[in-house]
DNA sequence: AGAATAGTGTCTTTTAGACACTATAGT
DNA sequence: ACTATAGTGTCTAAAAGACACTATTCT
């Protein structure tokens, strides 16, 4: 192209003699929440192991928020995407090299971080627990797996003369035996004539970090909605796995009981048959899957 | 919190303290992809006139890129969240100021301004287009309403001994009486034990700047997946409506025909009777509706 | 044998798709 | 009367929900 601007000059001309201004610019950080369906012990041999909805936090070693419990992340280097960024902290906190990642939201509230102006890029990802080993990262006292749960505690809607309003507080759960962390997140919708919104605000919550609460909130709210029009939960699932093993993913994850039947009429496809069989538990073994992407 | 760090400072001793490093910092800016649903003009009275997806474009008037078409956007402020200044960018650009806004995609290639290390937060804003008007800006030579449409243009599946890979190239085709922009945008998806990944590039195009060919792309995706499950269309409707030029809306969003009475079965909901009535067409006249909002 | 899970069959209800029909204002 | 749209009825096929039934392994 050899367009010249009002100076007389050419775009390389423009590039060479290009100097970045003094305007402001943000720290962008990613902060990832990562998801994994973790079994837990069980007494009966009978029964199945239950599965636990669990994200990985790392309890902060220095200021702001010493002490509290904060999602891995990190900043970004000039010569990466936040892609990238995000997979490089990932497989520093974790030994984890090929995952799930979907980017959620930028969070941008100017005084989310106390220190200086940071954004924050978050993104979700999603392991098959049997393959992760948590590495403790340098800034990081400990990491921890976290169960999680995030259920309503309460629902307004307001009706408005050409729209409403609709009010959900919602309570997230932490636990990682003796560390318990609870807050509450309230989403507020609005939608009218005067436009359409969509809020978060954590009203309360203790020992977590920054605005990492309305973080984690969000992702499992994506994560539900995408769970019954996606392969997404496949991304949990290990190498093989058993119908049941898959539902269970899917019961924590929506945060109810499915019934057996319709749910294999409707999911059965995500599964390919293997051959294989599970077995050494009290009941009868059942056939081994392993994952059938949705291909489109 | 009285937790004092290693040097022995409290939180806020800390902070008080606290000098932001030399790590590099981007500018972040947001660009915005700005939807509208426009009827044409008509020879034959009786007709309906028909009904285009637009999106509003601005020729840069400065290197780089002179001479070509952006989306409307800027730098955001210290003082304000992306979404703020989203809304203050459309309020310069054109003179609305209630839209539905929705933050679509963080695009942070290092290199996608060859000025200086830029992310662009991505919004996608939806208006009627009868309440619209345009400002020219202050850097921009003029702004267009650009007819819009994407197209499979081409569509691989490649198996892989644990998943796939996914190939497809999309038409992104941009009109405005003269000016006509064309661009190929690919997107492959893979999804393998190796991981999942879904990545856009621009393969070909003239006359869009930096890669905004890719944000419009997304952008269109992200419309088509959410009209059929959410009431988003509702937002590019004028006050009162009628439900054939609601299902024109899904049509064009879609790029398909739909049957009437399918339509209006699922979707009728969105609508809520007026009492009033159309006219003045050379044909039966049809029940207003206004906006029905799903309450969630 | 009995417990616990694996896996299937079938009924009902709901929803989607296709198409045909009737209704009505304006020229 | 004719045109183009408005609006409805109905048939079929597919999908979702509920529940009951049979099958199988290990202690």
């Amino acid at each position: 192209m050899e367009y010249r601007d009002e100076n007389g000059l050419t775009e390389q001309e423009f590039l060479e003699r290009y100097r970045p201004g003094d305007y402001a610019r943000p720290s962008v950080a990613v902060d990832m929440v990562i998801f994994t369906a973790r079994e837990c012990q069980n007494d009966n041999y009978r029964k199945l192991p239950e599965k636990k909805l669990q994200i990985l936090l790392i309890k902060r070693g220095g200021h702001p928020f010493l002490g509290t419990w904060a999602l891995p992340g990190g900043f970004v280097n000039p010569d990466e995407t936040t892609e990238q960024a995000a997979r490089r902290e990932l497989l520093e906190e974790t030994d984890v090299k090929n995952v799930y990642l979907e980017q959620l939201y930028t969070f941008s509230e100017p005084k989310r971080d106390p220190r200086t102006w940071v954004m924050s890029c978050a993104y979700m990802a999603l392991i098959d627990s049997k393959t992760v080993e948590i590495h403790a990262g340098d800034d990081a006292q400990c990491a921890e797996w976290f169960d999680v749960s995030l259920t309503t505690e309460q629902s307004r809607i307001q009706d408005l003369p050409d729209g409403f309003v609709s009010v959900t507080d919602y309570r997230l759960s932490l636990s990682s035996g003796e560390n318990k962390l609870s807050a509450i997140v309230r989403l507020t919708k609005t939608r009218n004539a005067q436009g359409a919104d969509c809020r978060y605000e954590i009203l309360s919550g203790e020992g977590l970090a920054f605005d990492h609460a309305k973080i984690i909130a969000f992702a499992i709210l994506r994560l539900r909605g995408k769970v019954t029009y996606t392969d997404i939960a496949l991304n949990l699932m290990a190498e093989h796995f058993t119908l049941t093993e898959l539902q269970q993913v899917y019961e924590i994850i929506l945060d109810k009981k499915l019934l057996k039947a319709p749910f294999r009429r409707k999911y059965g496809y995500l599964a390919k048959e293997t051959g294989l069989l599970s077995g050494e538990a009290g009941h009868r073994p059942s056939k081994l899957f392993e994952k059938n992407w949705i291909k489109e």
